[in-house]
DNA sequence: CGCTAATAGTCTACAATGTAGAACATATCG
DNA sequence: CGATATGTTCTACATTGTAGACTATTAGCG
């Protein structure tokens, strides 16, 4: 019942960032996503290790693309969520909701 | 800009269950409140952890109130939300809008 | 070629938040 | 009084969040 799958807050917006970056979401683009829509600043290590963790627990997964194509260019890491993250992030925007609502206008989630 | 106002989740469910108790807002119903709504049990000293440290923060405040009424009874604490914690809280379901929108239908806040 | 700039990801150390549950306080009721 | 109910404090530790230096890899250019 109680699966201890609470999100943290910044854990809610790079499993957002990913959902809507769709299949071009690695590394760069996810922080450039969080960064330009919320103007919050994120620190590289930062969004890394929580995507490390995030895998660890299974919320997400990743592969490696192949080469590359422009100037610099290291193999992208891409990811995607797993069906355990699109729900952990149902269930903690839902929490949410169900608390916000009659105040604050709150999300219909998926 | 980035004041590092950042709430974790537990923060925006906890000022969240302060304001739409009202005048009412102390640790117990503070509690109930969103263990019922949310259906996610907390442990009271997690409970009274969060507040002491967004109390330390400014985010709220409190007051003691007088003795008590009913059967038993130590002085209850209550609880109301500054306005820096408003705003935090605004600020941070924003964000989360930003970021849901389009995909996930998000809150309008306040 | 070999160097520099550009893009991307890894590693380490530490701060802030989240979680539990026992202990303590205080009042009512029988 | 002692058992019971309501409420808060304290202590210890786990999980998340944050930074920034460091490593890797490739394109462009003299």
């Amino acid at each position: 019942m109680d699966k201890r799958d609470h999100l943290g807050e910044f854990e809610q917006l790079v499993l957002l960032g990913i959902l809507r970056l769709g299949n071009d979401a690695y590394g760069m683009t996810i922080r450039r996503e969080i960064e330009t829509r919320t103007r919050r600043t994120t620190s590289i290590g930062a969004l890394y290790l929580t995507l490390e963790r995030m895998e660890e627990k299974g919320l997400i997964r990743s592969e490696l693309g192949e080469a590359t194509a422009e100037r610099g260019g290291r193999a992208k890491r891409f990811f995607t969520v797993n069906p355990s993250g699109r729900e952990a992030l149902k269930q903690s925007l839902h929490r949410l909701r169900r608390m916000a609502e009659g105040h604050f206008p709150v999300p219909e989630v998926i």
